[in-house]
RNA sequence: UCCUCAAUAGCUCAGCUGGUUAGAGCGAGUGACUGUUAAUCACUAGGUCCCUGGUUCGAGUCCAGGUUGGGGAGCCA
């Protein structure tokens, strides 16, 4: 018997086993929340139903151990998941050692140490769960829309976009390094398929320390013969609403644990504006206005904002330390004072680094130097101004991958897009349609100073019956850090590899 | 690689311009309380103030170098 299967339960007798995500007790009687995986259960053990050894036993129970309950379902809409469970016997299972993450606020670098204690954690749970519904609504979009799955190998001797930021490792005596995409292969696999998508993982040497960066994430590429770039975007926008959607049905209860507002999620019906690297440009700089908003004024505003609100917190935080002095105060009281202080000092801290950004940021959009790429600060500054994704398409060529294909229209042109999430978020999908001139590939693989001998299976798709084609590749942590809205990737996986960590 | 912020009890943090014996809350332990949802009460046990060197009569506090971590740039999904 599981917690989420409870409903319709009531008035019977049931067995639920899981952990102790919490316990109080009062003489008589023990409160246990229980947690099972797919829900949280309060049971009440009275002495006086159970008898002295088992309460004994419930009574000495510590968070996290975990044990097996038999009780009656009572339905009370005061608690979470509305039942509750009158124990009438209850067995332990093994008791656990002092569970070193409490109910309180933690530092990153303590819970990371802790992450396969920290994934039980009730937030953790609820976006494991949500990185679980898309992945499955990323396989049914595709495999419904007729997709072949494929699996790109790992081990490549030759890099896709450069070999700086390549894990090396050793092959037979020979250098092989980790997979960084497997768009190439997926390439090779549609000219087999048709319609094809990779699901796999992607390695990443950077020695990024941001949020939005690691070192072991997992991708999706979708790549399609005879598309071009727009019936790309196309499919894009239609496959980013359909995981929206499909979270927003079934992660209900998810998404509030989190805190998610979905109000913003919601917006995802909207279709997606669709803007060249020119336009896009110009609304960085400032020099265009997106529904009345200016990138430039709107980022110096927030500026304004998390200054103001620096001095409210400092403000509550002194109020809240003097009251605490007072005398006589009872002692919950205190501790209830302490640990908003705390939460006020993290916010406080998070705020001063926001400011300490937004100027830097200001700086590089004012400056932006037509022909760069954007860096992760531009697209924050224009995502801000837009509540749905949208997708800037026509890069100049120099700054993308040797694979996109030459505009026909402006050879200045490469026809890849970025599809950057809102709320500033940035980044999710980069894809774009792919070249079809052997020649132009060829130049394209010199310019980059790439090995022409490890491509020279990629070029034989030019040769044995070339078709327009193109593909999109999307990091699913990231996606799942945008809809979760979660302050940084770690979070969005369960053991996440980035610079500096290797462990657990 | 660069910029920037930080490191004090198991955890989250105080510790002012250097000055006796290092502070709080949470958590833990013991006891009291029959309905709690991080707010009951009392008591108890917890410290190599990241490391090395320097300045000083005196360093948790100042300086230099290092280590580790946070955020950002570059690079990217």
């Amino acid at each position: 018997m599981y917690i989420r299967d409870l409903n319709g339960c009531e008035g019977k007798e049931v067995m639920l086993q899981g952990w102790a995500a919490n316990k109080r007790d009062s003489k008589g009687l023990v409160f246990l929340y229980l947690r099972d995986g797919t829900g949280m259960c309060q049971c009440v053990v009275a002495l006086d139903v159970v008898g002295e050894e088992k309460f004994n036993a419930a009574k000495k129970l510590t968070l996290e151990s975990s044990f097996s309950i038999t009780g009656n379902v009572v339905k009370d809409e005061k608690q979470i998941g509305g039942f509750e469970i009158q124990a009438t016997d209850i067995n332990v299972i093994s008791y656990a050692e002092e569970f070193p993450i409490a109910k309180k606020e933690h530092g990153v670098d303590f819970l990371m140490d802790h992450r396969h204690l920290w994934l039980r954690s009730q937030r953790q749970w609820a976006i494991m769960k949500i990185r679980n519904r898309i992945i499955f609504s990323i396989h049914q979009f595709f495999q419904e829309d007729g997709f072949v799955e494929m699996d790109a190998p790992i081990f490549t001797g030759n890099a896709c976009e450069g070999t700086s930021n390549l894990f090396e490792t050793d092959y037979y005596g020979d250098p092989a390094y980790l997979s960084q995409s497997g768009q190439l292969y997926g390439e090779a696999m549609a000219m087999a398929m048709g319609k094809i998508y990779t699901f796999g993982p992607t390695f990443r040497a950077e020695k990024s320390k941001t949020r939005r960066h690691l070192s072991e994430f997992w991708m999706i590429e979708p790549e399609m013969a005879f598309f071009d770039i727009f019936q790309n975007m196309d499919l894009i926008e239609n496959f980013l609403r359909r995981v929206v959607s499909d979270v927003l049905r079934d992660c209900k209860n998810e998404l509030e644990i989190i805190g998610r507002d979905i109000s913003v999620l919601e917006q995802i019906v909207k279709p997606f504006p669709r803007l060249t690297y020119d336009e896009a440009v110009r609304i960085i700089k400032g020099e265009q206005d997106v529904n009345g908003q200016n990138s430039i004024t709107s980022l110096e505003d927030e500026l304004k904002t998390i200054l103001a609100r620096i001095e409210e917190v400092k403000n509550e935080i002194a109020e809240r330390e003097e009251k605490i002095k007072t005398p006589n105060m009872k002692k919950g009281e205190i501790g209830f004072n302490q640990a908003k202080i705390d939460k006020l000092k993290q916010e406080q801290n998070d705020l001063e680094e926001q400011s300490r950004n937004i100027p830097q940021w200001l700086n590089s959009a004012r400056n932006f130097e037509y022909g760069n790429d954007f860096g992760g600060s531009d697209e924050t500054v224009i995502t801000r101004l837009f509540d749905v994704p949208i997708m800037v398409y026509n890069w100049p060529h120099e700054v993308k991958a040797f694979y996109l294909k030459r505009d026909p229209e402006n050879s200045r042109f490469a026809r890849g897009v970025d599809v950057l999430a809102p709320e500033g978020y940035g980044e999710i999908v980069g894809g774009g349609e792919r070249e079809t001139d052997e020649n132009l590939l060829r130049e394209k693989i010199t310019e980059h100073q790439l090995p022409m001998a490890a491509f020279e299976w990629y070029l034989d798709l030019r040769k044995f019956g070339s078709v327009p084609h193109a593909g999109f590749g999307l990091g699913l942590e990231r996606i799942v850090t945008w809809i979760c809205k979660l302050p940084h990737v770690r979070e969005s996986i369960p053991f996440p590899r980035m610079y500096g960590r290797l462990l657990p």
